[in-house]
DNA sequence: ACCATAAGTGAAAATGATTGTCATTAACAA
DNA sequence: TTGTTAATGACAATCATTTTCACTTATGGT
């Protein structure tokens, strides 16, 4: 099977070649740990996540990884204010696994929804439009977030 | 005059007495600088920016009070992924300063939008709404940034 | 105005995520 | 298979932020 989400090593090895970049164990192994989750992983749960697989990887290429997959737009990287940065599989707007998120400031927990995705999405195309026009400012990708507490935290 | 915007230390001291902490010549200093400017400072600008007025203030006291007054939720932090927070002074949806983000992914430029608002802002509010009942989430603030390349990057 | 006290502060050290260095390794075009 | 050059890994370095701790100050009760 070429991975959950019917991609996999002979797809992403043509879009490292067309970027001019080698499809690496390590990349794939990168690849792989990022593709099987729906966690939002750092760059040390990837390297632990790697490591298991492929113990000679380090986390140095971890990094250097990562940044490069952000990159090419085949990963996403999220500030969650926990300190460490955050990284998820990108997938189009329109893709089964585009969500945003609720973040608790209290715990730091971090909720995905997916509901209002189709609203939210519609009007920040409208709004994308009218950005690029007026700053001409070619948007690439868009971060929504919301802020306040869990159902946990609001008890307290 | 009271500050730029209609308030002031007086207002601040309300506001600090009402959460039980003590307005100090650092934190009045501290909510000085970022009145008075649209920036998006870092708690090293800001240091340097108080510095001026303050030069015992340190940058301890700085970043101290910076995470007070998010919490006190009279500012904003943001992660324009630089490496460092950047700091705004807060005003409600309504307020004449709202704004949003365009990050340039290229040069790191970032630039305040204030169109489209009304539109986000009330679909961020039915948005809040269904995912409050849903999650059983107190939503108190949201983040919307895009992403892409500003009219002086995309030409290369 | 004075005092007690607990919050607030500053300097310096510690932390911890991320990045740079550099000699070695491996992907892949020919 | 081989040469070229990107990619890697171990380690050091960086740098924003946090912690520590002895000292200072705002404020409430006198």
């Amino acid at each position: 099977m070429p991975g959950r989400f019917g991609m996999g090593p002979a797809w992403w090895h043509g879009r490292f070649r067309g970027c001019g970049y080698r499809l690496t164990i390590p990349r794939e192994a990168i690849l792989d740990v990022l593709s099987k989750t729906q966690k939002h992983l750092s760059a040390e749960d990837v390297y632990m996540a790697v490591h298991k697989a492929c113990p000679t990887v380090g986390l140095t290429t971890v990094y250097r990884t990562l940044e490069l997959l952000v990159q090419m737009g085949l990963i996403f990287k999220f500030d969650f204010g926990d300190g460490r940065a955050r990284y998820e599989l990108a997938e189009g707007p329109k893709g089964a696994r585009h969500h945003h998120h609720l973040v608790c400031t209290n715990c730091g927990r971090v909720i995905d929804y997916t509901d209002f995705i189709d609203e939210e999405v519609e009007l920040l195309q409208q709004t994308e439009k009218g950005l690029s026009k007026k700053y001409n400012f070619e948007i690439t990708n868009h971060l929504i977030q919301f802020y306040g507490l869990c159902d946990r935290c609001r008890k307290r």
